[in-house]
DNA sequence: GAAACGATTATCT
DNA sequence: GATAATCGTTTCA
């Protein structure tokens, strides 16, 4: 059965080739398909991380520790993807931005299901317990388990099945909320989380707006 | 070889 | 909100 929704565009590579700030921004309202074991999902991207370069110290590419084989698919072609494991045990999708060389990319890190979600219940039980649909995707490593992303697509191009992120309605910045990273250690108050305003698919709130922020010195 | 560190999640209170 | 689980990657000896 087709759909609209694998109907839709893919970001066509000059997307991506933008600074990793910009592109986080613009994949709010884009959509993460994949097709693995014959299972379409469908997801719609509502929060999103950028880690700017090598000068961005939260980056799993920052200066200090350049590339490495973990990282190397960070300084791959714009428009691929960065697939690393989290804590040994969950992996992460990001989609590398700017140029190649430049270590840059955005981790997605919630998304609302849209189609497949009883695929993504599936791969997201354990134990015969089956989680909310709000906790599908709610979270980096909960939305590949859904999604069924794993390393194997670490490097793969964007724009091909079977992990595509396709062109969603434009998202007008009243709906965008920006606020620190979440779960880092270093550069903690840039500004580089992008949420939408009001989703309640994200994976934590978002602070208050006018939280005092530690003076600089 | 050994040790430390996570771009997290599940499961408590 | 706090904490344990869990193991690949990286670093250091």
């Amino acid at each position: 059965m087709s759909s609209g929704a694998i109907r839709r565009t893919p970001l066509p590579r000059a997307f991506y080739a933008r600074p990793a700030e910009e592109v986080a921004r613009d994949l709010l309202g884009a959509f993460l398909h994949t097709r693995q074991g014959g299972a379409d999902a469908l997801g719609r991207i509502v929060e999103t991380e950028a880690y700017v370069g090598p000068h961005d110290a939260a980056s799993h590419a920052a200066e200090r520790i350049g590339r490495t084989s973990r990282n190397a698919a960070m300084f791959g072609a714009p428009g691929s993807a960065y697939v690393y494991r989290s804590y040994g045990v969950h992996w992460c999708l990001n989609a590398v931005t700017d140029r190649a060389d430049f270590p840059a990319a955005v981790l997605i890190r919630a998304v609302e299901p849209v189609r497949g979600l009883a695929a993504m219940r599936a791969r997201r039980a354990r134990g015969g317990r089956v989680p909310a649909d709000r906790d599908l995707a709610r979270g980096p490593g909960r939305l590949t388990q859904a999604f069924a992303i794993t390393g194997a697509l670490d490097g793969h191009e964007l724009v091909a099945p079977p992990l595509r992120i396709l062109a969603g309605a434009p998202v007008p910045g009243r709906d965008v909320v920006v606020c620190p990273r979440v779960g880092i250690s270093r550069a903690v108050d840039w500004p580089l989380r992008f949420c939408l305003r009001g989703s309640s698919w994200i994976s934590r709130s978002v602070p208050a707006a006018g939280t005092p922020r530690a003076p600089e010195r």
